[in-house]
DNA sequence: CATGAATGAGGTTTCATTCAT
DNA sequence: GATGAATGAAACCTCATTCAT
């Protein structure tokens, strides 16, 4: 029942009579949509015909296959996470060395959430609703986001080599390289309007991005 | 219980029945209630009568101060906007070393954020909404975050005494310390779920905001 | 207490404080707007607010003035058609011959509607409510339309020339003066649009009454 | 009670409970039930709640089909026009001679519109939004009242045989024939106060009928 | 597996009107 | 005599959801 490997093709499937499998398709049609239509609109901001338009189905097909709203989100927070579990396991940091090793998961994080705008709009639309359909998701909770236990590895083997100082939390630097990618991006829209600087601006992009390493270097460092 | 005479001010009045024909009050009142409806549960999830309730006046009152929902929510986010603005201009940075005057500096937004918790909520939808109603507002937009300033003069300041290196960009700085504050509040629900760590556990709440401060000024600090 | 006399002169109250005499100039004005408010839209959907706003005073004065909605639109009723009564005194046909005076007649009628849309506005929103409004009048309906009788004297003088024939009923020849112009104005919006001759152009109006006067002086010449 | 198999016809159902789960039915008594509402009470007026009740379905059910109250508006007066465009069609005066042809023509009018009051109320109403709806309806405005064709064959065919005088524009010949009816039924309400008669008795009816079609004769006839 | 029809509940907004100086 | 503040009722409309094949 796994994605792969099977061989009916993507394409070649507009307008066409549905066929078997579909229901399979239809389904991830219908997350994808989602997926977009919670992250711009929120829970509440979001409408069932939106998404079952945007998934070329019905608003029938929603509740078919997901049951009611709540649920659906639900489902679209878990996918969401799930990918970025994916994305982190392509990681490998180990034969890089540690300060190099640290830019480089600084770039992953920075580009993952360049990249999925949704995974951004999702989050905080939980966090609006304080985190309670995540703490329904025992497999989410209980995986303690394995990336933490990348920076530990990082840190330690840079403090053996001495070029990073003892005593840094991976938690909290952890957080430090998300905060510093997560809240650029997130609130680009009220920062822009505010700071008078259009934050999107690919130079901006940039030049953010090399502040937020270089921050996260000086941060670490052994003896500045 | 007539209007004129009375020196009781605008505190202390909670659960009393309102005073009648009493408008700025009754425009007070809602405004109150209505920025901690949207603040959580943003504009599509907000309610009328929830933000008549707690303003203990009717949601008929709400359309005659403000409007509509929209326009409820515009008075809102300037409000927030005016009242954080109002707070910058309290804090005075001038009579302490480059340094000193950085960690106060960081106090403050750190304060700021954890102290108005409706503010993360509101700017947070507003992004959601791409900052369309900021944008309406020109008193906001053309106000150019006058705190950047305060930034660039400290800068320049510790530039001069050798204790901060050159090359800084205060906006970057200014984003640098409102992300770390910012990202670790607004999504401490999650966050929390995610790394099993209570997050707004008085010890983490201190113990981040100690890394953060440290990281700000290892980034702007000379000859590390 | 009639309005022409007074030396107050029209002009100069803009923005000035109220003076003595302004009651009645301030009923005045909310009731031309008025009348202009429930030609255009109706009865249900006439609105206080409008109202108030073209007579420069306040949605409150005109329940001051005129109690509620319905009497006002009684008001404003009586007064479109004394207005009407005023012209018609207006018109003098005893000096021509009785062929000429009718057209005379004709003209007038035609010239009224189309100089007083906002009477084919009110008494089409009054037929809508089958002349309820109307019936309240006692004045207005003990009136008995005096035009009429000039119809009457008129036919009875063309038939004593031998121009006119015999039998002409004045009510009815009245009733179809006013159908030909009444009908042709009150409809020419969707008669333009279904007809696709744009019934308000100049030469379209004139074409118009030229025909009508016509089709009439032939209903009543004898011997065609 | 389900759907195949019964050829009971669209007629006949009147208090019955609606047949669950028929689309063309319920659409069709929403309509109905519509025009009569808006015939009645106009567009600003007119009730969505009466509407559902007469319509034996629900206050949903009306934006189910229609979306909202000016596409339901629309929906009624595009269906209006086209039951008097499909009435036109059953006129048929070739085998008439001339003259007949016009008394016919005058009586399907005449009839039409005693027959049929709601279609006076809704273009009255239309006509007090200036055809803004007829105008959004394309298929409507390009018909161009076919039945001003009829009158155009018909009176040259009387201007040949001598019996009807030439330059006679069937444009107007028509406008002055809708009107003399037209008028006569939107109005009586007014004119029936006004004048002091009741338009509406039987007798007042006949003798403006009798009156309409000898104008319309003495209008078309060669050498009175 | 799929779907068109239907709906209860409640949301936002408007309207005409009255209160209380 | 005049007015700003307030309001109950109801209007229109939307939303998430279920029914019945």
């Amino acid at each position: 029942m796994t994605k792969g490997g099977n061989a009916t093709g993507a394409g070649a499937r507009r307008g066409a009579p549905p066929r078997r499998r579909d229901a399979e398709a239809t389904r991830g049609r219908i997350l994808a949509a989602a997926t977009q239509e919670f992250a711009r609109h929120g829970l509440a901001g979001a409408r069932g015909d939106r998404v079952a338009r945007a998934a070329r189905s019905s608003e029938r097909m929603v509740y078919y296959y997901f049951g009611n709203k709540e649920k659906l989100f639900r489902a679209v927070l878990e996918a969401a996470y799930l990918s970025l579990l994916q994305a982190e396991r392509s990681v490998h940091l180990d034969d890089l060395e540690p300060a190099s090793a640290l830019d480089e998961f600084c770039r992953f994080v920075w580009r993952y959430y360049l990249e999925h705008p949704e995974f951004i709009g999702l989050v905080n639309t939980e966090n609006l609703h304080r985190a309670s359909h995540l703490k329904q998701s025992p497999q989410l909770t209980q995986l303690v986001a394995p990336i933490v236990g990348l920076l530990h590895g990082l840190l330690e083997r840079g403090v053996k080599l001495g070029t990073f100082r003892a005593g840094i939390d991976p938690t909290e630097l952890y957080i430090a390289i998300a905060a510093l990618g997560y809240f650029y991006l997130a609130n680009s829209a009220t920062l822009s309007a505010v700071l008078g600087r259009e934050l999107r601006a690919p130079g901006h992009l940039d030049e953010h991005w090399r502040a937020s390493t270089e921050m996260i270097q000086r941060f670490v460092r052994a003896r500045l």
